[in-house]
RNA sequence: GCGCCCGUAGCUCAGCAGGAUAGAGCAGCGGCUUCCUAAGCCGCAGGUCGGAGGUUCGAGUCCUCCCGGGCGUACCA
């Protein structure tokens, strides 16, 4: 029984005791930060002074008296807080189960196997990933990867929009690079894309084709366009290639289109009274659902916005069966987003479907010039080009390090460093500690035999009454968190708790590490390497649901 | 103007769905290495939680207003 579990059960029975009415929800128990308030604790009191008509303290008094756990070893009220200090046995008790666990540790049954999607990335084939993409590359990856830990069946989609006028625009910014690699005087269009990847591609084209597409014909903007959004996708391709992290489907504008989904879900708002023509538009009604404005739906040449689509895009998932959908966007994202849901509340389906996890932009500290990236002006710091530069490991964990809705201030000075004060290297380095200890414990021969399988007997069989260092009780009440952490990571969007989680283990490990030894201490070697086989397990689970290694050696 | 987000130590940020004396890393200062990797460890110092009201037994956390910053406010995506 874990830690949280084993208090309710001594504060329930306590509160039984006492004939005091049971809380209506469950019993709130928080993590001291100080050791002195015991290993975990409630503010119960204060929830019952109102309807016992008693001051917190004295109700957490005779909770304090009254609690009698074969687990407890001491319960104290302070300040109408019932702080409960639990025996060593039962924290060892625990670390066998998390050791009984093994690499499954931290996973949860909440989403039942349910299809859950999460789309990501979605940037236009118009460029290169850029550093902004690579923060939403590794949140999007790290909560697919959570909620796959919560037990849900994810789905990582990039939709794909390789039509309208952003691919008209790259295409003919193709075309003038094209032009002059062949030595004429054309310049890129003003709201084209300006950005020198598309010179080495012009002149390829240049001396493959030699003078084919003198003019901008229509013929000629089909060939550039493919042309165009194929040579992006293969250089977005590389981008994701480096970061690591791939997608199960890759979904395209176009394909909405053909299968008339878009003109479905149109007259379908159309039906709910939501739209009305204007100026040869049609409007969707926003602003009597609240909304700051009335978005235009299909335009005055009849083609649908991009809005029409992506509400469209979004019936589509629901019908494919997702019973949650993520994405995670920008926060240049935001207006779209309230108009998507306003229009999905409006066609009936339900609230809780379509979750945005929306993130601010990044910017580099000690990178000159790149402070606001625009991949339209050629302003800005391609992804791979910083991971080549500093390690997918290093970009990945700084991307999720900080909470999305925050903005992110890149700090290269640290980001290069390759000491501890790193926290990237700071939590790895405890990972490959102990490695180390175990590939010398198995070179001196005090590895026990089987040690680390998951049999029932190793796991009931160890000795783990050595365990008794505060460093090493704190060690075992940190690992209990660690199932509560990934969940609330998830279901907040927010892996950056996890980053939190992972360093604050680390610095416990680190002290605990200089100060005790691990070999040759008799019975003791065999229950610390228990406690740091478990830690390790944990370690490395968190780290791969950041997307981040755990090395052995460094 | 309106909508969303942010404002916590010199810097970068946490703060667990309202709880205990507000935490961490970096930078600064002082100490530590016969030993599983010093890519380290220990200690010290550092704060009107942007400001003003309000709700509450209790507010960094919730509400209102104000100030400062970001993004958006397209028949672009």
């Amino acid at each position: 029984m874990r830690l949280e579990a084993l208090a309710r059960a001594a504060i329930a029975d306590a509160l039984a005791r006492l004939s005091f009415p049971a809380p209506s929800g469950e019993i709130p128990l928080e993590r001291p930060e100080k050791a002195e308030y015991g290993d975990i604790s409630s503010r119960i009191a204060f929830l019952l002074a109102k309807e016992l008509r008693r001051p917190p303290q004295e109700i957490a008094q005779d909770l304090a008296v009254a609690v009698s756990h074969p687990d407890i070893a001491a319960a104290e009220a302070v300040g109408g807080f019932l702080n409960l200090q639990v025996r060593p046995e039962a924290l060892r008790r625990i670390l066998r189960e998390v050791i009984a666990e093994g690499e499954r540790y931290g996973e949860w049954d909440l989403g039942g196997g349910k299809p859950f999607q999460v789309e990501f990335v979605s940037s236009n084939p118009t460029g290169p990933l850029t550093v902004g993409h690579g923060r939403q590359a590794a949140l999007g990856d790290a909560l697919a990867n959570l909620f796959s830990a919560l037990g849900w069946d994810v789905t990582r989609e990039y939709y794909l929009n390789d039509e309208g006028r952003q691919i008209e625009l790259l295409a003919r910014s193709l075309w003038v690079r094209y032009r002059q690699a062949l030595g004429e005087d054309v310049s890129v269009p003003e709201q084209g894309y300006h950005g020198d990847y598309l010179v080495p591609i012009g002149k390829e084209l240049a001396w493959e084709w030699g003078n084919r597409y003198p003019e901008w014909t229509p013929e000629a903007a089909e060939v550039f366009r493919r042309v165009a959004v194929e040579r992006m996708m293969a250089m977005i391709h590389e981008d994701l290639a480096a970061i690591g992290v791939s997608f199960d489907v890759w979904s395209r504008e176009g394909d909405l289109h053909r299968r008339g989904l878009v003109r479905e879900v149109f007259e379908s708002l159309r039906e709910k009274g939501a739209v009305y023509e204007k100026d040869g538009a049609y409007w969707m009604r926003s602003t009597a659902y609240g909304l700051a404005r009335d978005p235009v739906l299909i335009r005055s040449d009849g083609t649908p916005t991009y809005l029409m689509v992506d509400i469209a895009y979004h019936v589509d998932k629901y019908r494919r069966g997702f019973a949650r959908v993520v994405d995670v966007q920008g926060a240049d994202h935001i207006e779209e987003q309230q108009q998507v849901k306003l229009a999905l509340r409006i066609l009936g389906y339900p609230e809780d479907f379509l979750h945005y996890c929306v993130h601010q932009f990044v910017t580099l500290k000690g990178r000159e010039g790149i402070e606001r990236m625009s991949t339209r002006k050629g302003r800005f710091l391609r992804l791979k080009d910083l991971i080549d530069e500093l390690g997918r490991d290093v970009v990945r964990y700084f991307m999720v390090r900080r909470k999305p809705e925050a903005h992110l201030v890149f700090d290269m000075e640290l980001a290069k460093k390759t000491s501890m004060e790193n926290p990237v290297y700071y939590v790895q380095y405890a990972h490959t500690r102990i490695a180390s200890i175990f590939r010398e414990a198995e070179k001196n021969g005090e590895l026990p035999r089987d040690f680390g399988t998951r049999h029932a007997s190793w796991v009931a069989e160890m000795d783990l009454s050595p365990l008794a260092d505060p460093d090493e009780l704190t060690l075992i009440k940190e690992l209990d968190r660690f199932p509560d952490v990934v969940r609330k990571a998830a279901e907040s969007y927010g892996p950056h708790l996890l980053c939190e989680y992972l360093e604050e283990l680390a610095g416990i490990f680190h002290p605990y590490y200089n100060r005790v030894r691990v070999l040759g201490q008799g019975k003791a070697t065999p229950a610390r390497l228990a406690l740091l086989h478990a830690l390790r397990t944990v370690l490395r689970k968190g780290l791969s649901l950041l997307g981040v290694s755990a090395p052995e050696v460094m």
